[in-house]
DNA sequence: ACCGTCGTTGACGTTGACGTAAGCGATGAG
DNA sequence: CTCATCGCTTACGTCAACGTCAACGACGGT
């Protein structure tokens, strides 16, 4: 069987990744040094699998929603591993359960805190347009591509 | 007038704030040291308000969904400082608005990692009901009190 | 032969948000 | 009176999550 199954063979390089995702081969590195990744090597060059690639992927989700990459981690290794260690998948559930708990808190939060900005915004607003119009006006534009803010919000690693 | 609206009249201590919303002394001592709060005095000690509780209030929650005290300072500010500085205000605008827009894309992330995390569950009760349906029952308790989690997990100040 | 680019491995620096420890004053209980 | 408890301040420690820097190897191009 030569060349079938093409799709799930791509490999990538650190590079790669980390311009698809926008993020730093420091911070790639540096999820490997804490057990979140462990790409293949040629050398000792790196090689990340569709699969890495997917691990990527939660890991960043995770951050944006708060995890630290402890829990992602076992997150994913729970993942990955869910043949033996049938107590293990019950304590799991458990924290599973507690997490979704907390984060429906935070939704509720951030229902709560996106609505408290948009009120501000039409406060300011209203001010304004009694005020300095102008000066509204130049407010509209988002000045700057949507920042991706908070987690990653700095890329360099050779910015000079 | 000697004893009408005795509601708001109400101070807490230091330490009440902290037994209500599960944060350390030294937490409070920290947002008053960066300007969140600001606290009366008698003597000493510090004397909150019902204000200054909802302030903390608004900290917690801007904390939870990811804001740095600095942010939060910021919306502090503008709250009850509605005054003059209308471009502080335009400004303040902006960067308001760039806030919601990630915020909304903070839920979405949210939304999905709670999706997972819930299918994920139904996954592993499935696999757990065919092999292990006892532990199943033992992982139905929620263990603890709702852990409040990700921020603020630990407590003390002289746990020993 | 040399440069630039991409990759590697340490090791140290940084920022935010507190924790922790030391030392002291005021107050109420035993 | 002594002690514990609550509070205060000042100062240093810590932890996560990388950034930054140095020094190096393997390439492709000119």
């Amino acid at each position: 069987m030569p060349h079938e199954l093409r799709r799930p063979e791509r490999t990538f390089t650190i590079r790669q990744l980390c311009l698809e995702f926008k993020c730093t081969p420091r911070a790639l590195r540096f999820y490997e040094d804490k057990g979140l990744l462990s790409p293949a090597r040629q050398g000792l060059n790196r090689v990340y699998s569709y699969k890495d690639r997917a691990r990527l992927q939660l890991i960043l989700r995770g951050k944006r929603v708060n995890l630290s990459l402890a829990e992602i981690r076992e997150i994913l290794d729970l993942y990955d591993k869910r043949d033996g260690g049938a107590s293990q998948n019950a304590t799991a559930l458990r924290k599973f359960r507690e997490r979704i708990v907390t984060l429906e808190q935070q939704r509720e939060d951030l229902d709560q805190a996106i609505n408290l900005l948009k009120t501000s915004c039409q406060a300011i607003e209203d001010q304004l347009s009694h005020t300095r119009p102008d000066l509204l006006a130049e407010a509209e534009q988002p000045a700057a591509p949507p920042t991706t803010h908070r987690v990653g919000q700095r890329h360099p690693e050779h910015v000079r």
